[in-house]
RNA sequence: CGGGAGGUAGCGCAGUCUGGUUUUAGCGCACUUGGUUUGGGACCAAGGGGUCGCGGGUUCAAAUCCCGCCCUCCCGACCA
């Protein structure tokens, strides 16, 4: 991808304060159309379909199948369970012009359940899972820090339908696990505590929390043994009183639902002995646009965005400091065609700009590996290659640079590999 | 919904207290044109761009004072 024909309105000066929120606006991630409603831009959704792609291939790896529910829900699915009165406010609700009930879905267990009602009736076809990655709509009180809390985000979903408590504890622990490795293949080290069910419902649920200035949540940890907690006490391991208070950004969420859904619509298979029960059932939730304003509080520093190479929007920037000189410029399109074709994604920065404003824009908007050309180097037969996180350079001979630049990328990232 | 801050050019701001030749509303950046530059947001020159959030009022005169409303951000309450 150019530079100069991509669309990346980055700014130099925000008002806003909460980092993500800042950094995501002055690298042209997103862009606010009124309190708690955002566009994204080009660079924003590729790192949106970046952590999604993580997300899928998880669950896939579950055997779980991605379905697309309607965002668009009709009010007296929810009379059925009771949650229209308990969500109150927070439902975006309306009525068409036939004066249907309809609601803006805040998320879907009610369809989810709806849908499993018609077509599952036998033990055989259990367990399953199925899940979506779509928009949910909830009319905050208060919207805060853009992507961190939002009215309309995107959330994967997803939900296990088992004959009986075991399996679902089965599925319970498969997406425990699916969970710790997807947030950890975007660059997060998440903490996981068991929560309050709130009006979800259900018997038992983890959260999982990314340590953020811009949390919601408190938890401690004890200075002595480093364990973290929940409730202000002492340290359940090791009983000290020297704690300190953190804050924490929900980023994930999975719930044991049981059968309260199932039984209130009408969810039933019948077992071995031609029994009829109610299915069991979990539901498993990501804040997908949430998570990748946690990725940007955890990964900056003072110039700009840091991002993990797995969800990156591109994997290097060439950043061409003389594209009026044809011959470094077509040796920046030589090296560009040659990498990407290589299998990585690519941006060539070949704006007529100031070089100060090339490199400004490049640690802000934090592709991870920087491949530098200009005259100085050029004239030396050398290219630059700088590593974002550390701004640590090599200077690679520019006539033998492919496999020193791809080793040299594989070995600063254990965690991920390009093809 | 309670508390706080704010709304002036695309972005960031000054001007508002004390209404009026510092005001036919400015500054920085961005933008347009010309020129000089070119390894860290460069320089010179000339331009374009505003119903000062909206509505009402006070006044000879309102960005500035008064009343009402809308919007944004932050804290709280609430919430995945």
């Amino acid at each position: 991808m150019l530079f100069s024909k991509y669309f990346i309105p980055t700014l130099r000066e925000v008002k806003e304060e909460s980092i993500s929120f800042k950094l995501s606006l002055k690298a042209g991630l997103i862009s606010p159309l009124a309190s708690g409603i955002y566009s994204y831009l080009p660079l924003g959704l590729r790192v949106l379909r970046r952590i999604e792609a993580i997300v899928r291939k998880n669950m896939n790896s579950l055997e779980a199948c991605e379905v697309l529910l309607p965002a668009l829900q009709p009010l007296d699915l929810w009379q059925k369970t009771e949650r229209c009165d308990l969500l109150g406010e927070v439902m975006i609700k309306f009525k068409d012009r036939r004066g249907r009930a309809l609601c803006l879905g805040p998320t879907h267990e009610e369809v989810i359940t709806d849908l499993v009602s018609k077509y599952i009736s036998s033990y055989r076809e259990l367990p399953l899972i199925l899940y979506q990655i779509q928009t949910k709509f909830r009319d905050e009180l208060r919207p805060k820090g853009g992507l961190v809390r939002s009215c309309e985000f995107i959330m994967k979903d997803a939900y296990s339908f088992d004959r009986n408590e075991e399996g679902l504890e089965k599925s319970y622990q498969g997406m425990y696990s699916a969970y710790e490795k997807i947030f950890k293949e975007c660059g997060l080290e998440p903490l996981v505590f068991s929560a309050d069910v709130g009006f979800i419902g259900g018997s038992a649920s983890c959260e999982f929390l990314i340590e953020s200035s811009s949390g919601e949540d408190n938890f401690f940890q004890c200075k002595n043994c480093g364990f973290y907690f929940r409730d202000k006490d002492c340290c359940p391991k090791c009983k000290s009183r020297d704690y300190s208070e953190k804050k924490g950004l929900e980023l994930g969420h999975i719930f044991k639902l049981g059968t309260i859904y199932s039984e209130k619509l009408g969810a039933y298979f019948l077992d071995e002995k031609g029994k009829r029960l109610a299915i069991v059932m979990g539901c498993y939730g990501i804040g997908v646009s949430r998570l990748l304003s946690g990725v940007i509080e955890q990964n900056y520093d003072s110039e700009g965005i840091i991002w993990p190479e797995s969800i990156a929007p591109f994997d290097i920037e060439i950043v061409c400091l003389n594209p009026e000189e044809e011959e470094i410029l077509s040796f920046c399109f030589q090296v560009y065609n040659t990498l990407t074709q290589r299998g990585f994604q690519v941006l060539l920065d070949e704006r007529a700009e100031y070089s100060g404003v090339k490199f400004k824009d490049a640690y802000l908007i934090g592709i991870p590996y920087l491949i530098v050309v200009g005259k100085k180097n050029f004239s030396e037969d050398k290219l630059e290659f700088i590593w974002r996180r550390d701004k640590k350079k090599l200077f690679i001979d520019k006539k033998n640079y492919l496999e020193p630049l791809v080793n040299s990328i594989r070995e600063k990232n254990g965690r991920v590999k390009f093809n």
